[in-house]
RNA sequence: GGAGGUGUCGCCUAGCCCGGUUUAUGGCGCCCGCCUGCUAAGCGGGUUGAGGGUUUGAACCCUCUCGCGGGUUCAAAUCCCGCCACCUCCGCCA
């Protein structure tokens, strides 16, 4: 949810960033009539119910002789309060609900647009030539099958297509890179947490899931609880409900946990191999700022990103994401997008937002300020999402034998194996 | 899953049986002031959060807030129903 003082002091801002997202301006005015409508009647409701209780006040000290005409009174208008909150209820229902499909207001500096307006930041890291060595690079599938690390028939044999084994090389790979990237997280100052995966509707809601995302989120209707797509949402309704003390900021907390994704709507897109999956495992930042602090949070969050996929020696670029695809909560993202041979072109492989306050205020998640209390700002960042990062590292360190060179910085998490051989 | 118990404004706690001057009691902690050579003690005051209004850096008034949501009633922390969380026991299970 966004600051409702600036929808109603300025409202043209806020229509400016609807634009630049390319979305419905129209809202903006519903929104405010709802919040007039809204205003009002909590005016009705609480003359009345005021009334109401100066009477009940006299109920209580009136002698017998005068109860009885005084709560023939009062009964009536016990109905007309009664009457008054129901309306005032639904006003700010309806409010409530409009402010919830309202998105954060995209920052002036994402470049306006959709998802092909990005604008690239910088290129990093060294593009290898394999003309120039000598062979043609094999995709990420194939050199899981000869190192016997990836099993996709199998996969969808038991769970469905978009689902995955890995085997052998490939289980400890993963392992391997977890637990690397925890440990580099907590050095930084990050909490390592294991948060639940299934949480609440408050929580997906809360994190602006259930928008224009919610056909890519897994729901378990028998239980009312979704399957998380990503652990920013265990990590941002951590303090669901909770005032922070100011001194305790930031905040930032480093998680494991699988991620679930429907993937609707990309029928036929990256069907091959583990590119594109239902399930897999991510290492997680998660930062609680103040409002000013989180800018500059985000330019860490993205250069920890950065620095994470440097030590993994993989080329990549960083973008600027447009403002329409940008998701609900967030005003800035950048995405690091790793080159992939296979594919001759950059994918997104990690990924940090500033999503302002606009989590918090859906979460109640505040901060004890000079001005009284006011909501923290929430940041999130991938620092290794397993199933890309494999395949980034099998295709980008392959050599000509369908071996695979182990980039330094991973080997201790390997047992210091230099080379990731076929066994067949 | 079954039985019982508990949930009060940071923490602890009174109030609930028997509804109404409750503006929710007291203690601890914290903040401000007084006192004091300094500290401690003592004394006085303040200390949940949200929303609305008049005005606006302040302040003031009002409404809501006793786990959450309904109901009964002129009136609910208090009575009734449902839900949630925690604790104890039983069952099941990793």
């Amino acid at each position: 949810m966004i600051d409702l003082r600036v929808l109603r002091d300025d409202p043209d801002r806020v229509r400016a960033a609807q634009k630049r997202r390319g979305e419905s301006e129209g809202v903006v005015d519903a929104l405010l009539a709802a919040d007039e409508l809204r205003r009002l009647s909590i005016g009705d409701f609480e003359r009345l119910r005021g009334e109401q209780k100066q009477l009940g006040k006299q109920v209580a000290t009136a002698s017998p002789q005068d109860r009885p005409r005084l709560l023939a009174h009062t009964q009536e208008l016990a109905a007309r309060v009664k009457a008054a909150e129901a309306v005032q209820a639904d006003a700010a229902a309806g409010f409530a609900r409009l402010a919830a499909t309202l998105p954060n207001l995209a920052s002036e500096q994402a470049p306006a647009g959709g998802e092909d307006n990005f604008e690239v930041l910088e290129e990093l890291g060294q593009r290898r030539d394999f003309a120039a060595e000598g062979f043609e690079p094999r995709d990420h599938l194939e050199l899981g099958r000869l190192l016997g690390a990836i099993d996709v028939e199998r996969g969808a044999k038991v769970s469905g297509s978009r689902f995955y084994y890995l085997t052998g090389i490939g289980a400890l790979l993963e392992l391997a890179l977890v637990q690397m990237a925890m440990e580099r997280a907590t050095e930084l100052g990050f909490t390592p947490m294991i948060p639940p995966a299934l949480v609440k509707p408050r929580a997906m809601e809360g994190t602006g899931f259930l928008g224009q995302a919610a056909d890519d989120v897994y729901y378990l209707p028998k239980d009312d609880l979704y399957l998380v797509g990503t652990s920013e949402v265990a990590l941002a309704a951590f303090h669901t409900d909770e005032i922070l003390d100011t001194e305790s900021l930031p905040r930032r907390y480093a998680a494991f946990s699988p991620c679930y994704r429907r993937e609707a709507g990309s029928y036929g897109k990256d069907t091959r191999g583990i590119f594109r999956v239902h399930w897999f495992d991510k290492v997680e930042m998660f930062s609680y700022t103040t409002l000013d602090d989180s800018y500059v949070e985000h330019e860490r969050l993205l250069g920890w990103e950065k620095e994470w996929l440097n030590a993994l020696e993989l080329p990549f670029r960083v973008i600027d994401v447009a403002a329409g695809d940008l998701g609900l909560s967030a005003v800035r993202k950048y995405d690091c997008e790793a080159w992939f041979p296979s594919q001759g072109t950059y994918r997104e492989v990690s990924s940090a937002s500033n999503c302002t306050q606009f989590q918090a205020r859906r979460l109640d998640i505040r901060m004890r300020g000079d001005r009284g209390t006011e909501p923290v700002a929430t940041l999130n960042g991938t620092l290794m999402a397993s199933t890309r990062t494999i395949v980034a590292l099998l295709e980008n360190h392959q050599r000509s034998d369908g071996s695979v060179r182990v980039p330094p910085a991973l080997r201790p998490y390997l047992q210091g194996r230099e080379l990731l051989e076929p066994t067949r």
